[in-house]
DNA sequence: ATCACTTACGGGTGACGTAAAAATC
DNA sequence: GATTTTTACGTCACCCGTAAGTGAT
C-alpha cells in the first residue's frame, strides 16, 4: 500500500524534476522528500530513480509510477469534490441573520456542508426553490404554497449600536420615529433589512459598506450609529466600545421561515426541528 | 487529502456492513475503525454515516465515497502490479546455485525484481532468450551465438555433506569414483547438477525430494550423505551437524555464464559487471 | 447477556525539520 | 561558492491496541 501523500510527492518530483523544486512547491524540506522517495522505492520493491551524486532522475519505471500517481491523485481530488458537492445543501437567504443561525447549525451538526449563496428577495427565493436551485430557503414571510413546507425558524430583533457617550444611550429603547433622520453606517448586503430600515426611516442617511471589515473598522473608530440584532450579538459581533439599544415596534422585528419542497420534508426533518434556536 | 489506508477501511466497512466484521477482515480492532471513520468524515467535512446507538450505516454520501474508494484502491493495486511487472527481469537458470547468486544481487542492488522461473536446460533457455521469454539466462556452457552476449558469472564446486562420524570424514577430498554406489538424498529440482551426478555416479541411488524443507529435515535427522556447493554454503545452507568434503575433478565443477540478447547488452551492463562475485 | 459502537489512555512507529556532510557544477 | 542529494538526530503527531463505557436487542 502506497499512501496518497507519497504519490503526491512522487508526482511533484516528476513535475518539478529536482527534489529541491518539488520540496518548495510541496512546502516541505528536501531531506523529507529524499526519505519519501526512498520509502516509495522500498514499497514498490524496485528502483524508480537513476541516482548520481548531485542529480536524481526518474527512470522508465519511475515515470510509469508517476503517471499512475497522477491518475490516482486526480481520482482522489474528484472524489473529494463530488462527495462534498453531493453533501452540499443549497440554502437561499433573505437576510444574513438566519444565515448565521444555520451556519452555526451546520458547523456543529451532521447535515453536510452549507453552500454560501448571495442574499435574495422572497420572490426570487421561492422561484429558486421551485426550480431546485435551492434545497431550502429562508423567507421573511410564511409561504402558503401547497408544494412548500415551511416552519418558523427564528425572530430577529433590531438594535441600534452607538458609542458609550452617545446621547441615545440614555434611552432604554428607541423607535423608528425618534431615529428617523439619523445617519447610519451599515453593511450593503443585509437583504430584507435594507428595505425595512429605509421604509421606516426615510429621512435617514445610510453609509453603505461593501465589506464587513470596513464596516467593523468604521464602527470601532467612529461615533456613527449602526445596526445590530439579537442574532448578530449572539454570534460574536458584539463590540465592547458600543451600547446596544433595542428598537420597539413590530416593524423592528422580523420572523423568518425555513422552507423546503414538500417532497423533501422527510429529508430535512431533523434539520427543520433542530434548527429552531430562537 | 484522504490517505489510502482510510479508503481501504471505508471500503471494508461498505463491504462488510458493520465495523465489527470489517475490522475482522482488516485484521484490526473496532475502536481503530471507529476513529478512522470519524477521521474520514472530518476530512470530507460531511457525515458519511447514519449513527444509531448500536448501528452505523453508510448514508447516500458515504456510499458514494465508498464507491470512489473502490476505484482508487483498484487503481492503486494496478499501479503496484504494473510497475513491478515493468521492473521485473525474467532470468532463466539451469541450476539453483547461480539463482542464489543473482537473487542476492537483486536483493541488495538496484536492478528491479527478479522473477522466479523454473530451472530449464541450456537449449530451452537459449530458445527462451531468443523468443524474449527471458531477458537474461544463465547457462552452464558459453554461448557462441552471434546474437547473444555472454559473460562468465560464477563457478560452482560440488561438495558431499555427511554427518560428523561418517567414514568419509577422514578424507580431505573425494572423487566420483570413490563415491559411486553411495546412496544420496538430494533435491529433485537442481537442474543440470542432476545429470552431472547421475552420469558420474551411475551406480548410486538418489532419494529425490520435492521440497527443500523435506530435504533439510532428512539431512538433519539422518546420516545419509547429501550434496552442497561453495554457493549453497555461502548463502546460509550450511548445517552445523554436517561436514562438507569437496569433490575433486573437473566434472565436479561447473562454470556458469550470464547471457543476454546483444541489443540489450547496454541495458544490463551494470548488472553484468556487478554480478561477478565468484 | 450479548452485540455494536464510542471514549479514554498509553505506546511505538514514522513523518517531519534542522544540521551537517558529500559531491558536482 | 552555489546547488543537489544524502545521512544523522531529535521531536512530535498519529495510528494502533487494550480496557472500560453506553445503549439497544
Amino acid at each position: 500500500m502506497i499512501e496518497i501523500y507519497l504519490l503526491e510527492q512522487l508526482y511533484a518530483v516528476y513535475q518539478y524534476e529536482t527534489l529541491n523544486q518539488a520540496a518548495k512547491h510541496l512546502h516541505m524540506t528536501q531531506p523529507t522528500l529524499t526519505r519519501s522517495m526512498q520509502k516509495i522505492e522500498r514499497e514498490f520493491g524496485t528502483p524508480l530513480f537513476i541516482r548520481k551524486p548531485n542529480r536524481m532522475t526518474l527512470n522508465e519505471n519511475g515515470i510509469l509510477a508517476a503517471k499512475y500517481a497522477e491518475r490516482i491523485l486526480n481520482e482522489e481530488r474528484e472524489m473529494m469534490e463530488q462527495v462534498r458537492l453531493n453533501a452540499t445543501v443549497a440554502i437561499g437567504f433573505c437576510a444574513p441573520g438566519p444565515r448565521m443561525v444555520l451556519n452555526d447549525v451546520f458547523r456543529h451538526g451532521d447535515f453536510g456542508v452549507l453552500s454560501n449563496l448571495p442574499l435574495q428577495s422572497n420572490a426570487l427565493l421561492l422561484e429558486g426553490l421551485r426550480s431546485k436551485k435551492y434545497d431550502l430557503i429562508v423567507t421573511s414571510k410564511e409561504v402558503k404554497d401547497v408544494d412548500v413546507y415551511s416552519k418558523e425558524l427564528c425572530t430577529e430583533e433590531l438594535f441600534v449600536s452607538v458609542p458609550y457617550k452617545h446621547p441615545y444611550t440614555k434611552f432604554q429603547s428607541l423607535t423608528y420615529e425618534k431615529l428617523n433622520g439619523t445617519t447610519f453606517v451599515m453593511a450593503d448586503d443585509i437583504g430584507i433589512w435594507k428595505h425595512i430600515v429605509e421604509e421606516n426611516m426615510p429621512d435617514s442617511k445610510y453609509l453603505l459598506q461593501d465589506s464587513i471589515d470596513a464596516l467593523s473598522q468604521i464602527v470601532i473608530s467612529s461615533t456613527i450609529p449602526s445596526f445590530a440584532s439579537n442574532i448578530t450579538l449572539k454570534y460574536g459581533h458584539e463590540n465592547e466600545s458600543r451600547v446596544y439599544i433595542p428598537i420597539d415596534g413590530k416593524n423592528a422585528k422580523c420572523t423568518f421561515y425555513l422552507c423546503c419542497r414538500k417532497e423533501k420534508k422527510e429529508m430535512y426533518q431533523t434539520l427543520l426541528t433542530q434548527a429552531i434556536t430562537f
